[in-house]
DNA sequence: AACTATTTATAAGA
DNA sequence: TTCTTATAAATAGTT
């Protein structure tokens, strides 16, 4: 308590390149929050989306909806596009699969924010049942560590 | 102070498609922050980015670091073409892609599968637990709720 | 990987 | 539409 400690919690930052490696990774994997945005604004709006982002060790992640195909396909082809039937029925084929599979990760990406959510409330009422029930320690033992399995397996395991 | 006023402000909004038109519109306009994000992204991690976004008017917005072409170039040659024939290296592209695509919902669906196997362990839980605090139940009525209420989630919301 | 103090982003309302 | 306000969300710095 005695040396100038500032308030902790997040500061505000320079907005250039991060000094070091560590803290450029570190800053690049909290702000995954970016790609959650872009899939809120295809969801509220109704928008169309492709986003691909190259990360610092050079990996690409990339969200799309309905897919990233078909918008980079729509970007570049704001001037008219070739012509061959079978190509583009092949196409619409394989981009249909595509958007099904998306549909598939959204629902399932959807679920998970369900079960974080109410990961989290476990979390609590696991705090509450020890603090009532501490000293049933003994019998309820094995059932706090397959909570705390569970919570683990729920919060940290997505 | 008469009146039954709440909160002005900021609300939680459902993560669902705008109800009409004018909302659509206008909370796209207020999510222009998404671009903002991008090219902090690109500043403070160093990354690149190429972001594309059809306005639900169907008007193309767009942002790149260093620019979308080249990152869409980058992207579109991941996989190494075998040969000059564009139809089989957009084939071969997208055959990758959805590979990925399967590789992922199979990661998460094993994911789930260990959500609902930890689910039925709570469910399981939960009997025992009232059955040991049957005569707490006032006591932990919510958190019974709540554990109902979770255990609903998890099981049934897959 | 968690936590927490703050900064940011924004849904509502004017 | 643009500004303000109250809140919800994201996240920088820390442990």
């Amino acid at each position: 308590m005695s040396s100038g400690r500032k308030g902790q919690g997040r500061q505000k930052i320079d907005m250039k390149k991060m000094s070091n490696e560590i803290n450029l990774q570190e800053t690049f994997s909290k702000r995954r929050g970016f790609f959650k945005k872009a899939s809120e604004l295809c969801t509220l709006c109704g928008v169309d989306v492709a986003l691909v982002v190259f990360s610092p060790s050079g990996k690409a992640y990339s969200f799309g909806h309905p897919n990233v195909d078909i918008i980079i396909d729509r970007f570049l082809s704001q001037v008219p596009p070739q012509n061959n039937d079978t190509m583009k029925f092949n196409e619409a084929r394989r981009h249909a699969h595509e958007s099904e599979l998306n549909v598939q990760l959204t629902q399932i990406n959807n679920t998970m924010d369900n079960v974080k959510k109410h990961g989290d409330e476990l979390s609590h009422l696991l705090k509450e049942i020890k603090t009532l029930f501490w000293w049933a320690c003994p019998v309820v033992g094995m059932n706090k560590v397959k909570l705390e399995f569970l919570q683990k397996a729920l919060i940290g395991g997505v």
